[in-house]
DNA sequence: AATTTACTTGGTGTATGCAAATTTAAAGAA
DNA sequence: TTCTTTAAATTTGCATACACCAAGTAAATT
């Protein structure tokens, strides 16, 4: 497993709960783990630590960070601000060959069970495949890191499968609206769609 | 040096240029520059790529990316939708200490001299110091560092002293709008200032 | 008995060496 | 000349080894 790898796994891991959360990660521990030395856990880690997977514990180590409705809130409230209008600017060039694409996704996750990474995963896709033509490389990256993070804090409870459902219903309309040419509707379902993301999640971590 | 310095130093030395641009980064040749070995030069250019600073360059190595007028509308674009955000967020925990403190730092900008690293640095702690009371650190490191590139982009040339002049007067009307506790007039002068910062930034790279 | 000190232990940062991979250069063929 | 191919040299990635720092523990002195 080389170094890439090895990052892609330890995240999925961190967000799987493989690893117990709020007490110092050791790197010789995840070496063995992983059967590999701890120069290529430190880089993973590093990495980690600099996209906000692991924050500091104590001095020298890290760790995963207990879990803080504020930053999930802090989260929510940059993609309201940010998909918008990576969606505004994306419309201009969008065409039925992405919009089946997407529409393929919403396929597959209605197909995928209840694997929750697979399904966060086709849920990016989703919103990846209409905001990819805006042609923004860095802001998509900013979106893809702020989706990750969001799902780990959706995390395998998936917030009872009635957001789901109600989720996927949005993402049919704002397919919907998009065929048939009305942007500013589709934007304002998209604002509408996140909006009620973050209240989903506020409300679950709440409960937690 | 220890790695968090090296980290800091490198990264301030692409900022003033002093590594060449568009060619792979040795890591042996800046081991041997900052006197430290090939390990934690490894560390800092991975966290450097991971933030952005630098691009792979081929398949293995990194370069510092070249000048791309497209990132820098990029980073604008999300600073607009960013800061509007936090400014209003922080205004109702805004108080004349804060406002002090932030006109200590246009006195100490205005009397800064030439040096476009200060300067910058400046320029992102008046931002940062009225901002802050939005209590989002998630959202605020991400302001920091899209201050840092478009700083690195803004470059030595401080895009002609007009500019510069221009961006302290709003400054100052800022702050003089948010003492007046008129924060709609106050939030929408900023996105004006971040506006006529990102057109100046676009006159700038169409030139060069 | 309490406090301070020295030592042991556990963990991360850094240096060096080696193997693999990438880049560069050269040589040969079209 | 130009494009391929191949080989040499450079450079990176990884493993091992060492150094350093911090915390915890035991022992000694007050």
């Amino acid at each position: 497993m080389n170094k890439a790898e090895l990052y892609l796994q330890i995240r999925d891991d961190i967000r799987r709960r493989i690893w117990p959360q709020g007490q110092p990660l050791k790197q010789q521990a995840l070496a063995d783990y992983y059967h590999t030395s701890r120069i290529p856990v430190r880089d993973a880690l590093a990495r980690l630590a600099a996209e906000g997977w692991l924050v500091s514990a104590g001095k020298a180590s890290l760790m995963i960070p207990p879990l803080s409705a504020a930053e999930a809130q802090e989260l929510c409230l940059i993609r309201q601000q940010l998909e918008p209008l990576a969606l505004r600017l994306a419309i201009p060039q969008l065409n039925f060959a992405i919009l089946g694409a997407a529409e393929d996704c919403l396929r597959a996750a209605a197909q995928a069970g209840a694997d929750p990474l697979r399904h966060g995963e086709l849920n990016w896709q989703f919103h990846q495949l209409l905001y990819q033509p805006c042609a923004m490389p860095t802001l998509l990256q900013l979106l893809q890191q702020l989706h990750l993070k969001v799902e780990m804090y959706l995390g395998f409870q998936q917030v009872s499968l009635g957001y789901a459902a109600q989720s996927a219903a949005e993402h049919q309309q704002l397919l919907q609206l998009l065929r048939d040419d009305q942007p500013e509707l589709a934007v304002a379902l998209l604002q509408r769609h996140i909006a009620e993301a973050a209240a989903a999640l506020q409300q679950h971590l709440a409960l937690a």
